[in-house]
DNA sequence: TCAAGCTTGATGCAATTGCATCTATCGTCT
DNA sequence: AGACGATAGATGCAATTGCATCAAGCTTGA
């Protein structure tokens, strides 16, 4: 486990599963929602984090730190999701430059639409090709690969 | 493992930690390349499946085959890299609608620099951080993940 | 208090992606 | 041969991304 210049075969092979499957398997998910007429994963992920944060909302720079998506991206999808009336951006009192996005009604009803959809994928294209445990195993495993690093 | 609209917990947090890490593990070694002033992974993709081919060269459809990108985007990849003198599109003599792609020397060339960062990285990120046991059951677990199943 | 630097978020512009469609050639069937 | 559908690859146009930079507000420190 010593730090090289060149990889393992075993590493080799394990980073080229890792995102080959990865993107074959969030393709999948992607063309369900659009299949079903909505919107992409993105959006279902800053919903996600909104919708975990309640009414309080969050910054948009905490929806970065979350979803790790782009400052100039989240920028962005926010317009996007306020257009579609999916939030909502609120003035905050202490800092006169930032603002805090809440989720609204319609937001929370396309986020049900979303993981209906979303949700199914996972289960068909995870949930009943591993058993309970490989599932605790990968997800363990994959882990250790983040940074930083978490066994969880 | 029965089909369900609901994943399971274990189902759900394999797939966040799957896209997660796998979108972090990209875009720090796409960074590497970046840094290095090189091109990006993509260019890797097709080079090294050129690469593999040898003087005969692949047909445009088996690139899409193999790297699983879209038509339009290997047609354009394509340009680029010959624009760049890295790959030399060369007409094919049953096939009129169809061109050979090889690999130029200086396509060779830049391969060999990208794998040298590349390479790094897929060291640092994964080989450092599991064993090699572990990195061939991770290769095992999302082998049966994808799309014919596989796993070895 | 106010200048200097940092943080938050937006935006102009170029490059890339996605979608739909197009052209050209091939293969097959009559 | 001729028509019809399928395949290979390119491309116009709209949407998105990436990069660099900007504007506005905050914080610190002399």
């Amino acid at each position: 486990m010593t730090e090289k210049a060149t990889p393992s075969p075993e590493a080799i092979k394990a980073w080229a599963r890792l995102m080959r499957v990865s993107r074959q398997l969030m393709e999948s998910a992607e063309e369900a929602l659009k299949a079903a007429g909505l919107p992409p994963l993105a959006w279902y992920d800053v919903l996600h984090e909104l919708a975990e944060a309640g009414e309080g909302g969050l910054r948009p720079f905490q929806l970065i730190e979350r979803t790790l998506f782009a400052q100039y991206n989240i920028s962005r999808l926010l317009t996007r999701l306020e257009a579609d009336g999916l939030v909502e951006k609120l003035p905050v009192a202490d800092d006169g430059r930032g603002q805090t996005i809440r989720i609204a009604a319609k937001g929370r009803e396309i986020r049900r639409q979303m993981w209906a959809v979303y949700g199914r994928s996972i289960a068909e294209l995870v949930g009943a090709k591993l058993s309970a445990d490989e599932l605790t195993m990968v997800s363990a495993l994959l882990g250790r690969l983040r940074h930083p690093p978490a066994g969880d």
